[in-house]
DNA sequence: CGATTGCTTGACGTGCGTCAAGAGCGGTGG
DNA sequence: CCACCGCTCTTGACGCACGTCAAGCAATCG
């Protein structure tokens, strides 16, 4: 894009000041005008059923758009909520498809940002449908790592910007499920965890998880290597490792 | 769009001839290109991971568009089949994003056409994240009939195009699982099944299923809500009704 | 026609949800 | 400073839903 263009845009953009842990950027069934774009921090989105439970479908951290799921709606098909200390970018988004119409780079940008979105939720879709605990939870880590990684941050040593139990109702798992996986990878020496504050001991191994057929399960002190993964994130948090499908395996 | 535009938008649009069973549109990790539109028929979308085990992302109608969660991507990120006798359009991607540019309303729809495909996946993942066996079945089914209803077909008496085995991967069950509840619904007088027709035959009892606590054995007004025409199905049978998350419920 | 594939049904084992009871930890107020 | 609270997190005991294994028909096919 040229200077003009990327003035252009940058009109659109309104900086939203910090956010509060727990406070809401859109609530559900609100008439929706704008995705977002995080600038530090993490949030949530969350939908709420008729029933009155809820969950959580992706967690975004800085450097990830969200809202994009509800643009063919009037109104927004989730909430989104702000995990912890959080500052995001609005990004009206009739305004920006209207500007998108002469500037293809602008075009194809959304284009690719929502083509991502759709991978990545298939990517988790994927994960959920049929993988054990430990690998949702090695998953989650992982994605979190890599995102890291990308952002030039350590990869080994992170904050969880979620509680446990998000990361329950994220995974399709009880929070105690949760709770009981970490443990045991910390037992096993692969991770250290304490509170939110995790340190990937054993990256490879834990790579390995989600690669590798689980025939012998966990035998503490077997070294062999698979095949360091990569081809690991697609976007975001909300970018699972691809979600290698345990398939039937179990 | 005026009568110019929508020649320009044919002009791109290829009609492929018949396909049969088994028969794949595209295959995973070849160069991206289009996306398709099913005229008639039905085709499932798949991934295949590296330890050899296949995951169903997605089933398509008449009606749905696939091919999109690869836009971003240089080559596709899963198979598709035809799941039987199938029609289908394709729809070069980039020349359709160059034709966007002058065509707002085809921007617009191509934009809508996304943002479908992530609420879908979505809906897909809440399903999967919480649900028991019973209620992803009757999803399934429930969703396979509101894409009748749309399409002016029977909503109440169809076939699947879908093997049992099918049914299991997209849902994350087993084979066994799948045939199972269907014995089960079968039993409860609440469907007819015969190998692949289905006879609705209390869909109102259905769909409470989806929805409503079973804490309460049921009776409550029978009738039910779903704002017609609104957030049911959202494309194709990949769009799930929206997946009322039995939350921590089983 | 055997052979392959799809579907069903039974028996059995187990992963993980549920219930219940603490254990930190931070915040608030006296 | 401690007492008290409300969280989040952990840990154990128990049971059920669903995966796995296995066997047996029906349908399609080469």
């Amino acid at each position: 894009m040229n200077p003009g263009q990327i003035r252009d845009v940058s009109a659109l953009v309104r900086s939203l000041g910090p956010l509060t842990r727990g406070q809401r950027v859109f609530s559900q069934n609100t008439p929706f005008s704008s995705c977002y774009f995080v600038k530090t921090g993490a949030v949530k989105t969350v939908t709420v059923s008729e029933r009155g439970d809820e969950r959580i479908l992706g967690f975004y951290l800085p450097g990830d758009v969200f809202g994009l799921s509800s643009m063919n709606r009037r109104s927004y098909s989730c909430s989104a909520i702000a995990l912890e200390h959080t500052s995001i970018c609005e990004l009206p988004f009739r305004q920006l498809e209207q500007l998108a119409r002469s500037i293809p780079e602008l075009q194809h940008h959304l284009f690719d940002l929502m083509s991502r979105e759709i991978a990545n939720a298939e990517n988790i879709s994927m994960l959920l449908s049929s993988n054990t605990a430990e690998e949702r939870v090695i998953a989650l880590l992982l994605n979190v790592s890599e995102h890291h990684r990308q952002r030039k941050l350590s990869p080994l040593q992170f904050r969880l910007p979620m509680s446990r139990s998000d990361m329950g109702s994220f995974l399709g798992l009880a929070v105690e499920t949760v709770s009981r996986i970490l443990g045991s990878l910390h037992k096993q020496g692969l991770i250290n965890i304490t509170g939110r504050t995790v340190v990937l001991l054993q990256p490879a191994r834990l790579s390995q998880r989600l690669a590798v057929d689980p025939d012998a399960p966990a035998t503490k002190g077997d070294d062999f290597c698979w095949s360091p993964g990569h081809s690991h994130t697609v976007a975001g948090v909300s970018g699972m490792p691809a979600a290698n499908t345990s398939g039937t395996a179990r």
